[in-house]
DNA sequence: GTGTGTATGTTATATTATAACGTATCAACT
DNA sequence: AGTTGATACGTTATAATATAACATACACAC
């Protein structure tokens, strides 16, 4: 299932409902994970939530200042654990160019998803266009190799922060 | 131009002239600078020279290793400057899965690589798909996208490594 | 050969990530 | 409920990657 043509990713409308975009994930995540019988523990979803508090992606240190911040005492390891476990489960993606981590939209349906990355307001919008992977795995074909994982990562400037 | 179907990359031929590889590479840069009166260094060659020293990414501290090697006394600053100037003039593309650097195999050509990187022996091909990268545009263009760079980095196994 | 801009040297530190080992918690079974 | 085995988390230390800031050297134009 593409997106409709002409209708944007919630990423990029800056007037979505965020809030129904967090719980919807956090939702979802939960329901995933509980059919998985993945332990989604509170450390855990605490990460997830700071993943999702906006569309734009997070370091890794930048998470353990926000769990500090709540007062949890939390050093590197207990983060990228947590991370681990996210990237795991496919709750979140990470971004290689940007070494940080941002919530996937779409966690229950496997997918190799491509991220548009706007260099001036931070935000990611994540894809998932068969015309792009099916590309990529048709010219891996053509040179024998066997594909495991696709990064896809477009950097440039979103429409709502072209200049007019 | 694309590679002709069914021939590999260079970088995927185990028995492949790679001295050739390094030569043509050391004399193209040295062209393509003095065209556009950029200075490639002692330096900068020298760093171009280890890059292509094999088909496999160069992490930057292999590199100060290198240099130290050879007797020049090196900090990491020297070889990062060294490394930018060469990204500048796209004589080499930065892996950003992997934190290390690789030969452009077409610096002469804008173009927007992509890279399948084998996860056993560490062999990067370069390929330059139209129908990657113009599958990659459509899509920005459908979300109103101005796209300034393309990363496609394809992780998986190479044909040279593929169990028989 | 002098001056100006570019390149490199040098010191210090920031940022991202992992190794290794100890402690706590969970959940399955008795 | 108590025991046990596995999983998760805490803690200390350090590795790996990258940049800031300022000093010195070099190259080319005049």
């Amino acid at each position: 299932m593409a997106r409709k043509k002409g209708k944007l990713p919630a990423a990029m409308r800056r007037d979505h409902d965020h809030a129904r975009c967090i719980e919807e994930a956090l939702t979802l995540a939960a329901e995933l994970c509980a059919g998985r019988g993945a332990r989604l523990t509170e450390l855990r979803l605490s990460v997830l939530e700071f993943v999702w508090q906006s569309h734009a992606p997070l370091g890794a240190y930048a998470i353990l200042d926000m769990l500090s911040a709540e007062g949890r005492r939390a050093m590197p390891p207990t983060v990228y654990r947590a991370l681990d476990f996210l990237l795991q489960q496919k709750l979140i993606h990470r971004i290689a160019s940007l070494n940080a981590y941002i919530g996937c939209i779409d966690p229950g349906r496997p997918h190799s998803g491509q991220h548009l990355i706007c260099r001036l307001c931070g935000t990611v919008a994540e894809v998932d266009e068969e015309a792009i992977s099916g590309a990529i795995a048709a010219s891996a074909r053509d040179l024998q190799f066997s594909v495991e994982r696709q990064t896809v990562e477009v950097t440039g400037i979103c429409v709502n922060c072209v200049p007019d």
